[in-house]
DNA sequence: TGGTTATATGACTATATTACCAAATAGCCA
DNA sequence: TGGCTATTTGGTAATATAGTCATATAACCA
């Protein structure tokens, strides 16, 4: 595979393994209806504070959301909601994977 | 978080998961264009045959593309193609982060 | 049947990811 | 200033993932 497409894949990548994890899945839902801060997102997720901080750089890192530091918080927000699209489209995944799995029962 | 709740974002991530490698993202993406056996991906990749082989079994188990055993080969194609649309996304993220970047320098 | 090709799987090593604790940093307010 | 809260970062152990080789399985053909 020639080099410059091999590299797009590559960048590609990066951005699908920001994702790919429950927790950011969550993040990303949960600032798809507001901006929130770190300990609203800790509160919520019920993990270590600096667990779910390293999880948001995670997603910082790879461009999908940006910070915002208003006194001691730090709010967080998505740069790009068209993210969101794609969560229709795993959950066609889940469903029809689910359907096979039934019709092999019949 | 709530336990089905939880579920649901782990049963998103697996599939996501599935996705966060750079061949595997080759791969759907080549499918998008036709179904494809695994000795054709496996010489457009350049990469051992059971690497692309595992990677296979990765989209499989997924449920993000099925197999065809046709003679002594298998052909693979994609369940279901809106997975497609989250490219356009994934660009869009990269995009960006690439002007922002930019934007620094200025 | 025996040889060849196409795939898949098991064992193994190297590397990456995750979660937690402890500690550092920064803002706020009495 | 000193103490409190919010957040980030470094260290570390457990676990997961990726790639390779060797081997197993199945189809095909001479």
């Amino acid at each position: 595979m020639d080099v410059r497409k091999k590299a797009r894949y590559e960048a590609r990548a990066r951005i699908v393994k920001a994702l790919a994890h429950p927790t950011r899945l969550f993040i990303i839902d949960e600032l798809s209806e507001n901006r929130r801060c770190v300990c609203e997102l800790t509160e919520m997720i019920g993990a270590d504070a600096s667990t779910v901080s390293k999880h948001l750089s995670v997603l910082r890192n790879a461009g999908l959301v940006k910070d915002d530091k208003v006194g001691a918080s730090v709010y967080y927000e998505l740069t790009t909601p068209c993210i969101l699209n794609f969560f229709g489209c795993i959950e066609t995944v889940i469903k029809t994977s689910a359907e096979q799995q039934l019709a092999l029962t019949e």
